[in-house]
DNA sequence: ATTGGCAGTCAGCGGATGCGAGTGCCAACG
DNA sequence: CGTTGGCACTCGCATCCGCTGACTGCCAAT
């Protein structure tokens, strides 16, 4: 079984080799930290680590690197959650500080954490589901388009173009939009979907279809929220660490623009309220993503729950990203908090 | 002086270099071109190249490899348009034919030029100058702050935070809402602008400075326009050529995430309506990108300008790349002309 | 359980070597 | 004068070799 001073040596090989990017000795341990004993008793705690696959050697007669269980449980049971210097705090009010409609402080939010961490950051749009419609408004694009606009109260703005059967007149589109307003202005997203399922339109029957067509739209748009979206910044730091992928970082950064399998993989993480959930290495293997690492936490938006967090190789500092991360996270609730 | 053999001589390096990655010799030439002539006489005419410095040999004795001018000189005399290929054709058509609102036309716009030219695409905003005001909307997110949300009748959405010196009741913002709306309704940006800068609040005097303050924002976000947005897409493109690169793409990725310097790139591109402009290598050592090339073309948004275009290594397949930028360009003002 | 010692392993480095692609130059030819 | 074949020369590049240094694994002693 491996000792309490073997988590202690796993430990320092942990930090050590994800600080110098080379495989740790038992020599370099005793020499760089003061454990009291010799490099041979080190050797044979390494011994022990190594038959629990909690460190490997990539060559024989190397030193030895953590692997993804070794990181795993370093995570888990070994990191400190190394509180953020003043320089960062300072950092955040800086970046966060100023006043600026949603798009802007998200945009601004992800570009903060990618510097905090020196890895891609992410950020996930809220999604709706707790706002409430605050303005429904139709714009005529062209006779039988028209662009659907969507406000709700936390000052996140839908948009959705609606393609009609046949042409609407002006005048028609204002008396639907003036009773689709009354109807779902100051509703939760939930409720005004409903209310819209039931809306029947008391006027020409004729216009029943078309009046159906944009209410679906509307509720789909309510009902869908955007979740589906992502903001992303730091791409640059994936090509720093290039060297940490053995293949190529091309189907990394592919997948990130994809952002299909990131929501997917934001989605099954565990979702504790505000820790900060990792998952790391090949535990992402089935997102394509077998040597990544990726750390994220939960914030909220009016009550809108959403996620945000950073990827990047295995190798990084979970420390200080995974403090990063959460602060990011509990200064942008506290920010968008404020209703 | 170069011969038109000699230009000759020029374009097929340049096609091969570009196909193989290798610096190109008289040999290879002779071999997989039909010239008539021996291998020694196009050594001669390689010797004149090299005088006018169109072509360079990274080492003594081995191929010559195109110089930046020699691309510049391809670029302007010697490529021959391609036309896009069926397939390519058909992509277009899939990738942009369904209707949507002009963020999703954007977005799937960049997507599509970066899987034609296998290059980083960016896509700018249009400017607003001649699009109309179809609605303005105030929602209040606290009892301070408002959200000024302008919609166009061009279907964009433009959203602003606006920070009050005091608290504003519902009722006076909806005053505020209705006569702004039937003032700049209709208009053009700069009327609007225009009529808004002149608008004297009628009510209590005491309401003037904040009217002034919501009114002068407005004509900000009215004037300013969003030309100052870039979406893009195939940032994975770039490591793919990472080896076109003599350092790390590390700078060219932050330079486009910065968005400025691109920005300011595009900006001071040629502006001949429908052509494909090029910048080549050095020529954009001033925006600290030496060894990339950049094409762009204008296109239009109901009457409104903007660029797209691509970013790669010097290195890459011009004929093909600017047939594609002026193809997406088309068919985007095509798309989004229709009002 | 811990330690010092010792043999064994292997990656990385630097220098030597050979190969081959490609050039530059020149003399000859039509 | 443009073109051509020939030839010597240059270098980049891959390969090989031997050395060195860092580590480990094991063992016997404490």
């Amino acid at each position: 079984m491996v000792s309490d001073r073997g988590l202690d040596v796993l430990r320092v090989i942990v930090q050590d080799y994800v600080a110098s990017r080379e495989p740790v000795g038992s020599k370099s341990i005793v020499d760089r930290h003061s454990f009291g004993v010799s490099a041979a008793t080190i050797r044979n705690d390494m011994a022990l680590l190594e038959e629990e696959q909690l460190i490997a050697a990539p060559h024989t007669s190397s030193g030895r690197i953590p692997t993804d269980k070794g990181y795993r449980v370093f995570v888990d049971h070994l990191a400190d959650l190394r509180p953020l210097t003043p320089a960062q705090r300072q950092a955040i009010e800086t970046f966060l500080g100023h006043s600026a409609d949603l798009d802007e402080v998200l945009v601004r939010s992800v570009r903060l954490l990618s510097q905090l961490t020196h890895q891609v950051a992410l950020v996930q749009y809220p999604s709706l589901s707790r706002a409430k419609v605050r303005h429904v408004e139709f714009v005529p694009l062209t006779e039988t388009r028209i662009l659907s606009v969507l406000i709700t109260d936390s000052g996140g703005v839908e948009q959705r173009v609606i393609d009609l059967p046949y042409a609407l007149d002006e005048q028609t589109l204002g008396e639907v939009r003036a009773r689709l307003n009354v109807a779902v202005v100051g509703l939760g997203m939930a409720e005004a979907s409903a209310a819209l399922a039931a809306s029947i339109w008391p006027g020409s029957p004729a216009l029943q279809p078309i009046v159906n067509l944009i209410t679906s739209t509307l509720a789909d748009q309510i009902g869908e929220g955007r979740q589906d979206k992502l903001v992303m910044a730091g791409a640059a730091n994936l090509v720093r660490t290039e060297d940490d992928f053995s293949g190529s970082i091309y189907p990394v950064l592919e997948a990130i623009e994809e952002q299909v399998v990131l929501l997917r993989l934001f989605g099954e993480m565990e979702t504790d309220q505000h820790g900060v959930s990792v998952s790391i290495g090949r535990e992402n293997a089935a997102f394509g993503l077998p040597e990544a690492s990726v750390l994220t936490s939960g914030y909220t938006a009016n009550g809108n729950l959403a996620r945000l967090g950073v990827l990047g190789p295995t190798r990084m500092d979970y420390s200080n990203n995974m403090a990063a991360v959460r602060a990011v996270a509990r200064y942008l609730s506290r920010l968008l908090g404020e209703t």
